[in-house]
DNA sequence: GCATTGTCAATTGTCAACAATTGTACAAAT
DNA sequence: ATTTGTACAATTGTTGACAATTGACAATGC
């Protein structure tokens, strides 16, 4: 792979306006770090600079950079002079940032709901609208769900008046740990009930932020991510029990 | 300045056991995280690389790799081929600062409440005493008050047991924004009538850890952050009617 | 006066080579 | 059989050099 492809890999559309050009390392950080977040590496797997420098058609250098972000970013642990080495994953992990995630979301959604922005209301609400046709829809694979849910997810996190918050839960945490998280998630947990389920539960943190009752979004946007983490775990508990290796990264 | 007393000013007493050696890049990002920290860097500031090669003795190599994780930090803004540059808060930011520590805390607060952890409930109690003595004797500092505080922050998000929280707390934002506006704490605010009211606070959490009421743990240590941020607020409009910068990369 | 273009020093981005360390395979000794 | 010692290949850490880009400033044209 050389980087005309990797660049074209990411920025699909031509890169957006405003947007600053990308450089290597961080073109680089960002592919490793979807590779492991798709289970593309085992967790405890070394990562080899000269591997990915002639992988991507670079020299050591840049890698180093690259590498540097992803142990900042807590995908790799870094071992002087003995290398990086991908971020083993347990269940006890997953509930950790699954919980984390949960309070950060709940203070957005605290913010959301004190300042009154019709425009982000008409968002969500439409966002809860392709959610609910999908969940109705019972032919449409849980993947779509997942990710219109995701969209809720985004919004919420993106519009928030906290941009220290908005970044964190960008930066920090959705091209890391949660990543690879998410990933769980449509194995086969999302039923039609579940999705249903769901859709009422962001109808009412809709309905929540609408009435400006910012302690009831906090709580109810809590109890979403707190439902989800319960499901995922379910879910991988399922997967071990069965001998299903869920996901690279994830520890079986 | 060489590596040999950056090193040494690192680690005070000789290496800790147990410890990973610290990589170049490593320390020259922590020596230049405190330097901006403490405001010694302006806002808006240009970091040049081949300046701080030659102010550690290294080659820009291991410069570059620092500079990567300061941005990653969110210590700089980085614009490719034109340079790093310090952040600029306003405060505003501190504001958004606070209230994503002030949740993160919360949740760490409501984990040790859930699990009887009596040796930490122990040096909780200490910790408070300690504060305690240092607010009743009229003579001390406020700064040695504010690290006592400190120390029992620092000792909610080492201890829970969410491992991921911890980490969070410990690297995101100890050594980033965090860290800059902690110095902006004691400036002055910290009346004894203040130092009495935080002491205060903080027995009521213990006593809420201690009756494993995890509910009302969380509220109260959100509560002593939200004091906390109120009165740093204040200081800090204070110094800007009063035309004093506070401190240098705070935006006056 | 204002905008545009050309030039250039300063700075960043990348590379290839070299130095230093580590883990490992293998032999020798207990 | 286990442990100790030792060379060696693989890998990481660092460097100095070179290429590419930027921003500033001067020259030019309107």
């Amino acid at each position: 792979m050389d980087l005309e492809a990797l660049d074209a890999m990411q920025k699909p559309a031509s890169r957006r306006r405003g947007e600053r050009t990308r450089t290597i390392p961080e073109q680089i950080a960002d592919h490793v770090s979807n590779a492991i977040v798709n289970g593309e590496y085992r967790g405890g797997e070394r990562i080899r600079e000269q591997e990915l420098a002639t992988l991507y058609g670079v020299s050591r250098g840049p890698v180093r950079e690259a590498i540097r972000t992803l142990q900042e970013r807590g995908l790799v642990n870094f071992f002087p002079r003995r290398g990086a080495y991908v971020v083993e994953i347990t269940l006890d992990t997953i509930v950790e940032v699954f919980n984390v995630r949960a309070v950060l979301m709940g203070l957005a959604a605290r913010d959301l709901a004190r300042r009154k922005d019709t425009e982000f209301l008409a968002d969500l609400r439409t966002g809860i609208v392709e959610a609910q046709v999908l969940a109705r829809a019972r032919t449409t694979p849980p993947q779509h769900f997942a990710r219109a849910i995701a969209r809720l997810g985004g919004m919420v996190a993106a519009r928030c008046s906290n941009k220290h918050l908005s970044r964190l839960l960008r930066d920090q945490l959705e091209h890391t740990l949660w990543g690879i998280i998410w990933r769980t998630r449509p194995l086969d947990f999302l039923t039609p009930q579940r999705q249903a389920a769901a859709v009422r539960e962001w109808q009412k943190l809709g309905a929540a932020i609408a009435a400006a009752d910012d302690s009831a979004a906090e709580m109810l946007l809590r109890r979403i991510f707190f439902n989800a983490r319960d499901a995922a775990i379910k879910t991988l508990q399922k997967a071990r029990r069965e001998k299903i290796s869920a996901i690279g990264i994830i520890r079986d």
